[in-house]
DNA sequence: TTAGAATGTTAGAAGGTTCTAACAAAATCG
DNA sequence: CGATTTTGTTAGAACCTTCTAACATTCTAA
């Protein structure tokens, strides 16, 4: 399978987002949501095709193939791991975070992406243990010092 | 003062750290630094002379303006911020993680940066309490599950 | 000192992405 | 139905980055 440029990553997230709200994903719904103009998602679709990500008919509605949706699934993972690592962990602001994840998710070796789900994990899986790390740092972000009787501090 | 392209953000960034090694920054550095050929290099820094960024004489040395350098250390901040929480926090690979970082460096918003920096010092800067969550995770992540006796687990 | 090597530049091509302008098809609604 | 709006496409320009090929300058060492 090719690699996919990071612009051509944000079609096919865009179209499996339309997908996943139950719409047909249609060349104004991905024009909007990128924030392009229709001639660059008609452009990009071509491109799509060709290597058989997407089925596209001339005026007609656009789905991803098997094949597309396993990449923009991949694509998708990404996003949802670092904007959940911003948000969650590191308090981010909800759209802040989501610009962010947008822009970096096409840049996150498998290598990082697996470690950072798998901290998320960690951290967000175990509500009596590892939750004092995220109250513990958003003491700290706000303070300047950690909590005194957090159980870190001896 | 203009917003730079990932690309430019690279060539200043790679003079910067020439700069810092001692060494005086040459086409050829930077070329072999970032892995593109001379003529792009020459080119790149066409533009950021015209912008006021770094100062290059015809065949001679390049050297970053006050304003050149202050893009660059933010660039640079970026990147060790990163590339610090990929390897120290996540146990990322170190190879894996500074390319990752590259890469990264140019999508971080300011308020994700200073999160991720707190976040860091927060876990790093206190070797009897949190460095626990960060020898948690790595047991986590290697047998998944939580180590039984480590304080989080009840 | 001077030939060859290394370094640097220019010019122009190529690939990628996006845009505007103009046209074509489809959908909507009076 | 038929006019108007919305949606979609094509063609071509623009911008960005990088490359190759050719040429220019500088360095180095015999």
């Amino acid at each position: 399978m090719a690699e996919q440029t990071a612009s051509m990553e944000d079609y096919l997230e865009a179209i499996a987002v339309l997908e996943r709200q139950g719409k047909v994903a249609r060349v104004r719904d991905i024009s909007r949501m990128l924030k392009v103009k229709m001639p660059s998602v008609t452009s990009a679709l071509r491109k799509l095709s060709e290597q058989g990500l997407v089925k596209h008919e001339r005026y007609g509605y656009v789905k991803l193939t098997p094949e597309g949706e396993r990449v923009a699934s991949d694509v998708l993972r990404r996003h949802e791991v670092l904007r959940t690592f911003l948000v969650k962990i590191l308090g981010v602001d909800p759209e802040i975070a989501e610009e962010d994840a947008c822009r970096m998710e096409h840049f996150l070796s498998p290598q990082s992406l697996e470690r950072l789900s798998k901290f998320l994990e960690f951290l967000l899986g175990c509500p009596r243990g590892t939750a004092h790390v995220i109250s513990g740092f958003e003491f700290y972000f706000r303070h300047g010092k950690r909590p005194e009787r957090c159980g870190f501090h001896v």
